[in-house]
DNA sequence: CTAATACTTTACTGATCGGTAAACAATCAT
DNA sequence: ATGATTGTTTACCGATCAGTAAAGTATTAG
């Protein structure tokens, strides 16, 4: 009963996670998280509860969306080369052919927020946890990975590392070339 | 003539970049500021210019200090594999053991502040360019890459990707077990 | 229709932000 | 000593920050 919102909470917070993406925490204001909803901070207020509070929800709603790209670019047959390969051109093209330079929110996360914010650490740290053991599962995709758990998690949290440093060097701006130097080294490293 | 300045100005920029380097740009207030230089906000505008200014000189500072850290250890004797051990294995103890969170500034700042300033994202794509020369200089101490740019060049790239991926995990807080992973296999792959 | 409930709007709070004007203090050249 | 110059201190500016109280509005239950 009672008045019913005006607005889709789901859709909402999806406005809210770009600009946190884009922003940051300290630097996207209720201001511009109103402009972005349409809505008041009353409201917002309501439905979500305090700044860092939407901040974590967006940051939520981030990892299922990435999660599910992440997934299904490396659930797509082929080795296990060829899937990471599709995953780093993806970064790349997402970045610099659509000039979208809002990086990983999840990197940028960890860099702006994990340390000073016990909340977000722990849920990056659980999210690339996460990220990692998908990593490794379609590494097993390729022969010399799948009976071999050791060599596959070890791979894994290479690529991890190689794949956040790669977002971070297009975030830096940093000259397409190296991009793909770095990317094609990465994939090149996979064994098929 | 005039009156002479109360302070060292390379001491206190030191002062400045470490409060940037913890807490980000937007995350450091002038009153922070303040705090870790002991000086008033009139001296630091009239010494360095405004806030801007004063990220920037910081940056810069880190800079020279880091590429000569950096450039230190790649220059001591060994392999382009030890050397790159020696690297990684000091970027790890230097967080996990230490406990320094702050990370790479030069990372922080790709990420929270060159996508917004200009300025900003020109520095650190010059100063990433210039870390991965290093780098490329380190492995020609290894045979395989010693006669063959095109070789070197892409494993430095991949390095400096997972150098600075590696950084972000660190900020992240995931495990060290997934640190040492990622940092064994990043230097297992280079060739001696 | 009425009362209760839930949402939106308006207007405001105290705090903090980056930045500066003006008064004051110290040093130099003469 | 004196005037010019430079640095420091104090006190302040308007803007913006996150967050909220109170009034107004729409809906449902009875």
């Amino acid at each position: 009963m009672g008045r019913p919102k005006e607005f889709e909470p789901e859709e909402t917070l999806e406005q809210i996670m770009n600009v946190f993406w884009l922003k940051g925490y300290e630097g996207a204001s209720l201001h511009d998280i109103e402009a972005a909803t349409g809505l008041k901070k009353p409201s917002l207020y309501r439905t979500f509860g305090d700044k860092r509070a939407m901040y974590l929800a967006a940051l939520a709603a981030y990892d299922e969306m990435e999660a599910q790209n992440a997934e299904a670019i490396l659930h797509r047959p082929g080795s296990a080369r060829t899937r990471f390969q599709r995953l780093l051109r993806a970064a790349i093209d997402g970045a610099v052919v659509a000039k979208d330079r809002r990086g990983c929110f999840l990197c940028n996360a960890s860099v702006d927020q994990a340390p000073h914010d016990p909340a977000t650490q722990k849920f990056v740290s659980a999210a690339m946890d996460r990220l990692a053991a998908g990593f490794a599962d379609a590494l097993a995709a390729s022969p010399p990975y799948a009976g071999n758990p050791r060599k596959r998690e070890k791979m894994a949290a290479k690529i991890l590392a190689g794949y956040f440093g790669l977002r971070v060097l297009i975030k830096a701006g940093v000259p397409l070339e190296m991009l793909e130097k770095a990317a094609s080294q990465i994939v090149g490293e996979i064994e098929t």
